[in-house]
DNA sequence: TTGCAAACTTATTAGTAAATAAGTACTATG
DNA sequence: CATAGTACTTATTTACTAATAAGTTTGCAA
C-alpha cells in the first residue's frame, strides 16, 4: 500500500517542525514539495493547529510501537537504544518534538497542547519503568528516585538535540556515554 | 538615568522571544506596548536580525557582570545561584535563551548565531571552570570530565525551563535537587 | 540663530500567511 | 446508470509581516 497523502503531510509536517520550528514553516512549504495546492493540505488538516495535533499523535502511535517492541529487552538495552535513537536525530538537523512544541507552546491551542503533555508523559512513565526495572535487577545504580532520574535523562538527551546546532555534535557523544556510565558500573 | 528605548525594545524583544519564539512575535508586538511606532523600532534596530543580535549580546553583558560579581564566591554556592536563576526563569513564563535561540536556529542569519555561539560557550566555560576547581578543593564529587559535567548540568537546567511548559513545575525543584545532590555528598 | 543630528511619526509597499468557498475529477456502491 | 463521497484544484479574501521613504520634532552645539 503506497503511503497517503495525509501521511506525507504529517511527516513533511514533522520534518519542519521540528527543523524550522511551529511558527517558521508554512502550508505552502508543505505543499510544494508534495506536488499539491495550499488548499489540498487544509482539506486534512483544516487549521495549522490540527496539524499540529496529528503529529503530536504520530508521534505517540511510533513510540507505542516502540515500546511494544522493546517490551522483552532487557533495561540496559532499552535504555542504550532509546538513547541511540536520540542520538541519531542530530544527523537528521532535527531537535527534538518535546523541545519544538515546548518553546513555542503559547502558539498552541489547548487541543494541541493536551496531545504533546500525553506523549510527554509516555515518555517519562517508560524511562521511569526502565529504570526502577533497572535497579530492581541490579543493572542500574543510582540513590535518586526513578522519575528524577528519567526528567534528568530525558532533558538532557533533548537538550542536545538542541545544543548541537549550537556547539557541535562532539558534545552529543559526551553526555550520551556520561549517562550510561553514571547508571552502568 | 531612566532607561532608553533601545533598551526597553531589548528587554521586551527578549520577553516575547523566550515566552512566544522568534518566528511568533511582531514589530508591533514592540511598538504597542511601547506606544511607539513600528517604524521606530526599525529605527533602533534596522531588521529583526539586528534585534536577535542585541538580545544575544545583552545576555553576553549580563553574564559577564553576573560571573563578576561570583568570582569570589564559592564554587558549591556560585553553582546554587546559577540553578536558582535558571528556577526562577519559570515563574516568568519564559524559557532559557540558549533553548529559544536554538528551536529557532535555521531562522537566524550567522550574525546571529555566532553571537549565540559565543554565549553558549561562556556559560560552559564558566560551569566547567567552577566544576574544576570545586573538584580541587573537595566540595564537588564526579568521576566525569569537567565539560561533560557542564554540559549535562546546563542541558539538564535549560531543558527544564521547558518541560515544565508540559509536566508542571514540581519537575524542576527534582532536577536542580538532584543535581546538587549528585555533585555535593 | 542656524544647523544638524538623534529620535522619532506618517504613510506606504510588497510579500506572505492561514483560511475558505466553489467547482471538478475520480471511484465505489446500490 | 445514478448518486454520493473522497480528494483534490482554482480562485479569492482578510490579515498581518518586515521593511522603507519621507517628513517632523527636539535639543544641543557652534
Amino acid at each position: 500500500m503506497a503511503i497517503s497523502t495525509r501521511e506525507k503531510i504529517i511527516q513533511l509536517g514533522d520534518d519542519l517542525l521540528r527543523k524550522q520550528g511551529f511558527n517558521a514553516f508554512s502550508y505552502a512549504d508543505i505543499s510544494k514539495p508534495l506536488h499539491i495546492k495550499n488548499a489540498a493540505v487544509h482539506y486534512h488538516f483544516p487549521s495549522k493547529q490540527d496539524l499540529a495535533v496529528a503529529i503530536a499523535q504520530w508521534h505517540k502511535d511510533i513510540f507505542n510501537r516502540f515500546s511494544d517492541k522493546m517490551s522483552n529487552k532487557q533495561p540496559k538495552d532499552r535504555l542504550r537504544t532509546f538513547l541511540n535513537f536520540y542520538h541519531s536525530i542530530h544527523l537528521t538537523e532535527k531537535v527534538d518534538i518535546i523541545g519544538a512544541f515546548a518553546t513555542d507552546w503559547h502558539s498552541l491551542e489547548p487541543k494541541v497542547q493536551t496531545e504533546v503533555q500525553e506523549f510527554t508523559e509516555m515518555v517519562i512513565k517508560w524511562l521511569s519503568e526502565l529504570i526502577q526495572e533497572g535497579m530492581k535487577i541490579g543493572q542500574f545504580q543510582t540513590n535518586q528516585n526513578a522519575r528524577t532520574t528519567a526528567l534528568r535523562i530525558l532533558n538532557s538527551i533533548f537538550a542536545s538535540t538542541q545544543l548541537v546546532r549550537i556547539t557541535g555534535s562532539h558534545d552529543f557523544t559526551r553526555v550520551k556515554n556520561s549517562i550510561l556510565e553514571e547508571l552502568i558500573n
